[in-house]
DNA sequence: AATAAACGAGGACATATGTCCTATCAGGCT
DNA sequence: AGCCTGATAGGACATATGTCCTCGTTTATT
């Protein structure tokens, strides 16, 4: 985690993304602006939390290990999406760990603000609002997501950590963990979703190419997953 | 529902669960006392929501139907666990349905006191905590539910919805649904919970008997389901 | 009372999925 | 270079699970 200072770029963030309204005036300028590299963790399951970060570039993969070790995805979060926020005003360890799939910046505030403002209104009910409408959010889909077959799980993962712009890009280990961990991540065993790949392959979705994946068809792909199982549209609203 | 007028009531169940030091002084005046019977609903998922209901007694059955008409069981929510907070203040509506499983009391209050007190930073705070505690309890295992094997999550509905201080009770139509929408609550066919059903009843854990089943063997069914997964112990923590 | 619909119980069969294993390749270390 | 370890790819087989169906019972409707 690098800290960019750059008060005009949080400005204009603050500004692209409305928050100008939401966050309220005191907090501004306990706000910094931070860069995660691809693979760099921003916050890890099990230890103390420190910020609440404002993703506004970037995507972020989530996901936790139980206590028997098995590694589960549970969303990748998007700009505006929030992380941390929960442990924090929990006063709990972190729920998840969160890495980054593409670079990713935030705005970031540390927890010690919260106890600073808790007599400021405007700032409760900042943070109320934030964590009701993302419990609203995440109610509705965290509980159906092992209903889907594999194949719409690995669609919808494969659209998440391949680059929108890039066709036929090769999914490097920076974005995308090894064949044995995604099949974990999306609660299935390494020798099915070797075969669902399997399936993508011969129906030209992807392609594999010296023990890599490239991404052929990200229409075909999301054609499988219907909609993107694992990214809810992070909005406001 | 009915509104029970008690209000020493009230402040007996606050004692109890240590509520006097949680809610506001304010919000007491503004405090019901309310009662379900088996069966009856607290809130439809869809409808716009009146009251948060925090559980002082009883069971109820939280489940969400969706766009193609598939019920899932979210959870069984006990006595300290609230209802409707989410939505009420997401301004949203009802993401889930809640049945009463026995019969129920709660101390409810109406969502228009939610925008009457909103400088009220006690109650912010208060409302708060209650949000974020709540998500962090649900975060942690929503998600992971449909991976237990069908056995585990019949044998945690079967304990859920039977009482607990009666041996080999008859499981009434009013805890306990058709054994067709049972298997669509807990995500599998009917077909294979007949199956499970028939494993459990071949091992000595339940009977069939006139259409109905009778648990038997709680502790066997305990051993089988591991720990209740479809409740989480509420606690103020 | 008669009929229709819904529910329960289970057979037959197909499909989805996991476990265990082998073979090959790639990368790192000595 | 040789060896070891880990990752990838897929075969064989078992198990879990769903679809479709039949038959009997119960409940609701006419």
């Amino acid at each position: 985690m690098k800290e960019i200072m750059d008060t005009k770029r949080i400005n204009q963030y603050l500004s692209q993304f409305g928050l100008d309204d939401v966050i309220p005036k005191e907090l501004r300028k306990h706000l910094a602006l931070y860069r995660f590299e691809p693979d760099e963790a921003l916050c890890l399951q099990g230890e103390v939390p420190q910020y609440i970060h404002f993703i506004v570039q970037g995507k972020v993969k989530v996901y936790t290990t139980s206590s028997e070790g098995r590694t589960l995805l549970i969303n990748f979060t998007i700009p505006l999406g929030v992380i941390g926020e929960i442990e924090c005003l929990s006063e709990k360890v972190n729920l998840n760990t969160v890495t980054a799939v593409f670079p990713v910046e935030t705005i970031g505030v540390h927890k010690r603000w919260l106890t600073q403002y808790e007599d400021e209104t405007s700032f409760l009910r900042f943070l109320l609002n934030l964590v009701s409408h993302k419990f609203y959010q995440k109610s509705k889909s965290l509980s159906s997501i092992l209903l889907y077959p594999v194949e719409v799980r690995l669609a919808s993962y494969l659209l998440s950590v391949s680059a929108e712009d890039e066709k036929g890009a090769e999914l490097s280990s920076l974005n995308m963990t090894s064949l044995k961990d995604t099949a974990n991540l999306i609660g299935t065993s390494y020798r099915h979703l070797n075969r669902v790949l399997q399936g993508f392959c011969s129906t030209g979705l992807v392609e594999r190419s010296k023990g890599k994946l490239v991404v052929i068809d990200r229409e075909g792909l999301t054609e499988v997953a219907g909609w993107n199982i694992y990214e809810n549209g992070e909005s406001k609203s």
